[in-house]
DNA sequence: GAGCGCAAAACTGTATACAACTTTTAAAAA
DNA sequence: TTTTTAAAAGTTGTATACAGTTTTGCGCTC
């Protein structure tokens, strides 16, 4: 036996540290698990994950510019509570970007594309089926971010993924109604127009389909002052 | 003989720490006084900054998130080197958010945003005048920022702050004439549809304004060979 | 009993120490 | 001379220790 093979023995050296913790508190917040204003507090974030402080703090900043926490110094981080300007303003931009996204990913997408965004269309339904809203969610965005990978536009689709990982903290803060939410319907036509190659047909569903996301959110302002006082609370 | 060395600057506590050298950074690269593809030691910057490889590394990470640094694991921290892909979406990107945000800063300015606009030229003017065509390109970006800052959209906003950042770099590997940097001319028009409540035009001018920058690149294939020899050489 | 104040506990910000990896350098073999 | 290999020097990744700030809790005063 020589030695060359018999290094790779662990099953990863687990040598990608911070960002792991960075990827499992996103899911975390993606999927509701935890909720806005919630203390992310250092040492017990360092306990749960098996690392040093260090890491937890570089995880934390990297969410941070995210702006899914919020840092506040000397004070710790928190779960990002976008105000109702915030939530407007994503869905504004939103409402910008993701159409000329989708117009872009009906002209490229290749059939293992279409096979990938049908396989999450699946996926959602499947969470779905096992009432697990939080998953559901969580695959709802990445439908989304992966039109963004389709269209082939890194710039564009990282702004897209910080608006849509946003997003859903504005769900877990404004959402009103409860089933609604899954509009599988409305993906299943946008998978189908972008497998036609109709850009327009896309844009316009894409658009659609965000407006209607933004309608069932609650902003009106009156939930400005109860919440602020739920933050006096923390 | 007073300060000897131009680093002793304490006129404050010192308290926000990282994000001091955070921006340090930041301004070099934008006025060009570091170059796309140097390294950045932490040790060194520790050393120059007179703080620890801890903060350094903090800052090295938050520039990273901008896209103004590359880091790559084990080896180190890169000042960014857009490709002539990135170059192309940055601008695209430019060309599809600036207009708009033009046109809301053009309902929104109020008397002291023109007047905080005017003198940013003046500054970009008296920096050209003594030849610091970093200070100048520096500001240039600013006055982009500022129009953003204006169209009182922070979420946007922070998406064009990012850009601008990365056209920085994009200029600098890329910039074809010597003189024509300087379309103060542009911002002056600009500044004055702005000031008039003009949407339209201001959109039309920023549309140009862009659409002239990116012109001024030189954004051929060719170049990407050489590029890849000259980072064998780092 | 309520309010104020000080001290201790807890937590974050920063620095330092140690481990792992990468690059360089030099030596040895072809 | 060229190639290969090994060791050492340097740099980054992570953990730990210490300092400063915020929060908490207890006791004292009114």
């Amino acid at each position: 036996m020589d030695t060359a093979t018999t290094k790779a023995q662990s099953a990863r050296p687990a040598q990608p540290l911070a960002e792991d913790v960075t990827r499992a508190l996103t899911l975390a917040i993606h999927e509701h698990r935890i909720k806005p204003g919630m203390k992310l507090g250092e040492d017990e974030l360092a306990d749960i994950y098996g690392v040093s402080r260090t890491v937890v703090r570089s995880a934390l900043h990297a969410l941070a510019h995210l702006q899914l926490v919020d840092i506040q110094r000397n004070r710790g981080a928190f779960v990002a509570q976008p105000t109702l300007r915030d939530a407007r303003e994503v869905f504004e931009a939103r409402e910008l970007l993701e159409p000329r996204i989708a117009r872009m990913a009906a002209a490229k997408a290749t059939a293992e594309d279409i096979a990938l965004l049908q396989q999450h269309i699946h996926d959602e339904h499947a969470a779905l089926a096992e009432a697990d809203h939080g998953r559901a969610l969580h695959l709802s965005g990445q439908f989304h971010i992966e039109i963004a990978r389709i269209a082939d536009q890194q710039t564009i689709a990282a702004f897209v993924e910080s608006l849509i990982s946003r997003s859903s903290l504005i769900i877990a803060l404004y959402w009103r109604r409860e089933s609604a939410l899954c509009e599988k319907h409305a993906h299943h036509e946008l998978v189908q127009a972008i497998a036609d190659g109709n850009g327009d047909k896309a844009a316009d569903l894409m658009r659609s389909h965000l407006v209607d996301l933004h309608s069932a959110l609650d902003l009106r302002e009156q939930d400005e002052a109860p919440r602020s006082l739920k933050d006096a609370l923390l």
